[in-house]
DNA sequence: AATGAATGAGAGTTCATTCAT
DNA sequence: AATGAATGAACTCTCATTCAT
């Protein structure tokens, strides 16, 4: 049982596809360098169909924007709220999972990146307003766990959101440079652990 | 004797005047909100001109960054460049230095940081390309100065650069967390100090 | 035995009823505010159904009016060739008959008048050739009235022609300002009686 | 001394000549059968240039709509303000000048009757407004001649409105049916006394 | 030399019509 | 035979750049 009929699938499947050709465009080309001719014939779409799917080049950019930034906040809260996670391996899982989002989603963070920065806030502003108040959220939920460290005498007593604002960065910051760099697997692997020693151990003798 | 004549420094002041301007309404604008006719208006230079000075709206835009990057980086460099500090007081110093430069030019970090995701590699790729080789140079710098402190036995032997990228990304997250929230001038030193231990010191007890 | 199968009469059922639709909304949108998509959509006829039975837009448009036009021409030429009723009682009769079809018909007259215009010759010659012979016709019709009326010695020695076309564009005023002031049957009555009285009778003492 | 600058009499020179252009392709192809490469090749002015005199094609046909119902009006109002004519010879001049303007402005009432019909007026919801306003000013203005005939005994005692409504639509169809004909000045005089002596004795001996 | 009006390529978007299902 | 999703030509409008004055 599908619960869904073919033609929803199909429907789906071709929003994603566009999407998808579309964000490897705006990543490369930034919003106003793409042209919806280009991700007509990149996609192999016409024109119209994708005007059937999103209403304007706008629409697209918000709602490929929007959705990856909701999946990446869903698998940090899955994080968060796992119990039998302490604080730090919460801390600790929540850089992983974020550097492999970015790795797989590469295209994706140079975007949201780009979005951070506020600059086309006038000409998108609703989503600029989303993306503000989903990174507040995230950081709300940083904070929520170094709070939880702190009452357990774990972390010491820096306000739990200027923490968490350096979290949120650094775990920028150490997802970017393994993009950058290409690494692969393991070296990712061993560069956020090292991250991670870093910013919970400080780099003072 | 001044070594340049009236002319030189009537033109270098008309493009200093011109870059200003121009930087001023593509921070709030963006890059491609902003048409030429806007910044002849503000700046009060005739469209002819700013094309006599700039030979084209990138022109402008490449300028004003790379120019904004090197004063940046200079005053970074004229601090690594003190024989009387210690590596540590150095990294502080650069610290507050940062932060200061970007209040000052609160309007250029949006543009940096949009630069800095590569979005607009195909558009400007010169320009994309000298602000990674300056932001290279900065790392090195930062770089050269953790295998100082590593070398005097202040700082845990992690791999200088990674300190560095470290470092660099916890400078930027600070100073831009100071202008999103609009802060004064005592707020600022306060968050950069606690910064500052929380990066040296680690957030373990 | 009807003449005609279920299937051709279904057929100019379905055709019926679209043009229908496609009238209402020809009126309140003009030809080129409407589309073919609002057709079906109102009609609840798919699209290729309403392709199956006019080849066009155009087409739609074009049999509507010449449907319509021919519906009130067959009404004005029964009327003419009624025996019993001399030039006068013709005259009001066609007067009363004309404003009757335009309350009945108050979408089409607003399409009428702007095809009489002439300003989409370009774009439909054929419609337009069409309404103007149509036109002809019913100023010929009205000028054989007039022709009675002066053998009789009832109308002045005007000319006929001079005449029929006066009277054509008096029934339109009136009918049209019936409609624009949403007037009921009792007050158009009335109206009209006036109207014919001014126009037989002149306004001067 | 002109009052204007040279700039400002070009400028006036061109916006009129564009109008002029667009008003002819207008009568002709209708508003949505123009486009406004078509009103640039015509005039040869290239797009650009008549985007800066006109915000949009919208704004054009306004614009030019408006101008000549102005000018229309304004001969209308200072013939009802002659104080030297009776109510008769103004209704009379007010034919005539009426006729006038319609044949030297030809291509003007195919778009004034068009827009009458309200056809688009979802469309351009201000300019059928304003041409609304300006026919109901216009029907003001021959009212109250009717009603100073009707003081002085003149005229029979019909409703003023009626009779100034009447009297308008008698206008139109005179000079559209000397329109259509293509007639000389001669024959244009000759029909307008009889059409006016139609209206104002009546048809009935 | 200095100016800013003029230019037109190219952008986003719509919708009549087709044709695979 | 009936359908309505798919198509892409053609539309309006913008703005970086030029060049006549």
């Amino acid at each position: 049982m599908t619960g869904r009929s073919r033609k929803e699938r199909d429907d789906d499947r071709r929003k994603q596809e566009i999407r998808r050709t579309a964000l490897s465009i705006f990543a490369s080309c930034g919003f106003h360098g793409t042209t919806m001719s280009q991700i007509s014939q990149t996609s192999e779409y016409p024109l119209g169909t994708i005007y059937k799917y999103f209403s304007s080049k706008k629409q697209i950019y918000h709602d490929l924007v929007v959705e990856k930034a909701m999946e990446l906040s869903q698998i940090l809260l899955n994080i968060s709220e796992q119990k039998d996670l302490g604080p730090t391996e919460k801390l600790r899982a929540l850089l992983f999972a974020s550097a492999d989002f970015y790795m797989a989603n590469n295209e994706f963070i140079r975007i949201y990146i780009s979005e951070r920065s506020n600059i086309d806030a006038v000409m998108m502003p609703k989503l600029n307003e989303k993306i503000n108040r989903m990174h507040t959220r995230m950081i709300d939920l940083f904070q929520t766990i170094f709070e939880q460290g702190r009452e357990k005498q774990r972390f010491k007593p820096y306000p739990p959101q200027e923490m968490a604002v350096m979290f949120s960065d650094i775990v920028h910051s150490a997802s970017w440079a393994c993009l950058f760099r290409n690494e692969g697997k393991g070296q990712l692997k061993q560069r956020l652990d090292m991250v991670f020693d870093m910013f919970t151990r400080g780099i003072f003798i």
